[in-house]
DNA sequence: GCAGACTTGGAAACCGCTTTCCTGGGAGGT
DNA sequence: ACCTCCCAGGAAAGCGGTTTCCAAGTCTGC
């Protein structure tokens, strides 16, 4: 591998002068060694080693964001987003997947301190489960206090800079237009208690239930992602509306509807949340809470890499779109 | 921050000894010692600096994987699939996106080669630009003269090892299956013509189809993305089956023929290519050549780490998986 | 009881780059 | 002409680890 050093020798020139030339320096450098510099360092094919460069200056260009799944296309527009913010910047991207193991999260944090990133984003619904969550802000904390700058899209439970969906607020929007829409008997496809998101979903569309004065809806529990939709929708009966706390499950539930030969919307109404680009095209098209998820990334980004002495939280509201996969009752 | 000369003066030993106890070291260290060290790191928080173990020791852990677009389930299936490898290795894995532009391509290996990274993975179909292509085999030349280890998902034309989708013969077999079903009339919506997948597989195609002694098909080229698909669907006039030469294409056809009144298969048979798992549940259920993507990426990342000193290509094989988007011709 | 072979701990060189501090020389002012 | 001031260039001190090389024990086996 050829080093700086290499270059300054073959130019003639000292390590401190071949430094300010190829890796951008506030000190001006004459033109006839710059070119000279220049030249060898291209001769040599030289690239510099940014751990060199990363230890010397005390300061990385990478940052370091922490998802659920890739292969969630939540968690791949969120990340998107974030990603396309980071290329402005120019920082480079690391990133994790946890597969929604919490411990996970954590090693991740400890691993991107080690790596002294210049922040840690991450992505994705907080547990209910304070001891898990402790020790998450206190990887975090250590994190921060070597000087490192955190921001999270979810729940605001870290202390740290959040862009925080307005999921029970969406979720009681989208329960009052169903209510407008005629239907009075709900289910709810909640995904796991202890997951923040799901939790709060949940909860804003029975509490808006409540307000109405409609019945409580039915509530079943299970996975967060396409199989657990699948199964939950198996479980619900009577209801005239079901409500999955994501997309993906709510497609899940539009799948063993349809191999049940059960009609969407005709028999049972279905509506999901975030409005996930890739299912557009959907049959039926799935009516949802339309999250901004690339700008949410983008955003996260900018409050982890600003200023922010005071650790701001950001709501984020989501917009109510009624598809074919809802009907009015008559 | 604390450093490693920190946690030894707090442990009364020298900065070897504490080094070889935290940091994974062939050597012994005593018991006694040993505890006094991790003692001393942990209360004091210690966290280890990679840019300077990167620099000492001369060797990185982190990989770098380039993708065209991560929202694109098919990239995220790819890169899923590598980043859990890269993870059971004990590797950190840094995510770039060039949204097909292949300069970015080449950028970011240059990139990761600064960051010393331990391999790089190439995901993505290559471009038919001999100039292009001859950049980033130079760029890549250097980084692997630097120890560099890399491997490429598409096509072999890098020089490195490459796993490479059997395009042409999925394609063709695809089209056999479907001028099986008595399909005589077909198009291609078949992406931009300088994409090499692209070009592959409406070759294959094509090919296949004149073999079988059957009418060339009308070939539509066009954006490789669901819009793309949408245009050309548009396009199309008079064929009984449309191949998208790929998935989320052909989703965009299928949006294109629901806008229009088209009925699919009825009036129109569409099939794509790759199988893309988020779209299992579309209506009606598509047509294509199922493709590991997992599997490859995970694939790709051990040929990048394995010794490998003849360059391996590794060809695998689609399979043509026919579904409701496809009918029999009475 | 002692030579030789292992172990364990420490000193210090080194990884490749940044940046402070110093030096010499030219420009500008009087 | 003389003195300042400013600026380009270089020497060298880090940045935070790893690892080689030594020295000093500690075990063996005879």
């Amino acid at each position: 591998m050829v080093t700086l050093e290499d270059v300054a020798k073959q130019a003639g020139v000292s390590l401190a002068t071949a430094s300010r030339v190829l890796n951008g320096s506030t000190r001006q450098v004459g033109a006839a060694l710059r070119a000279r510099v220049e030249q060898a360092a291209d001769e040599l094919g030289y690239r510099a080693n940014i751990a060199a460069q990363t230890l010397a200056r005390g300061a990385s260009n990478v940052i370091g964001i922490v998802v659920h799944d890739l292969t969630d296309p939540y968690f791949a527009a969120l990340a998107d987003g974030a990603m396309r913010a980071a290329a402005t910047e120019g920082l480079l991207v690391m990133v994790g997947t946890t597969h929604r193991d919490p411990e996970q999260e954590i090693a991740y944090v400890a691993t991107l301190n080690a790596q002294r990133v210049r922040a840690v984003l991450l992505v994705g619904s907080r547990v209910a489960d304070p001891a898990v969550t402790g020790r998450l802000r206190g990887e975090l904390a250590r994190y921060q206090a070597g000087g490192g700058r955190a921001a999270c899209v979810g729940q605001d439970l870290l202390g740290v800079d959040t862009v925080a969906p307005a999921n029970r607020l969406g979720a009681a929007e989208l329960a009052r237009a169903l209510a407008d829409l005629g239907h009075t008997r709900f289910a709810v496809l909640a995904g796991p208690p202890h997951l923040v998101t799901a939790a709060d979903r949940c909860a804003g569309f029975v509490e808006a239930l409540e307000e109405l004065g409609l019945p409580a809806p039915q509530v079943i529990h299970g996975p967060f992602d396409r199989d657990g939709g699948y199964a939950a929708a198996s479980q619900a009966g009577g209801a005239t509306c079901v409500f999955a706390v994501n997309d993906v499950m709510a497609v899940g539930a539009l799948a063993a509807y349809r191999e049940r030969g059960v009609r969407v919307p005709d028999d049972v109404s279905v509506a999901g949340f975030d409005d996930i680009v890739t299912l557009r095209d959907h049959v039926p098209a799935l009516a949802t809470v339309r999250l901004p998820l690339k700008d949410m990334g983008a955003r996260a980004l900018e409050l982890a890499l600003g200023e922010g002495d005071p650790v701001v939280v950001e709501q984020v509201a989501g917009e109510v779109v009624l598809r074919e996969s809802v009907r009015r009752m008559t």
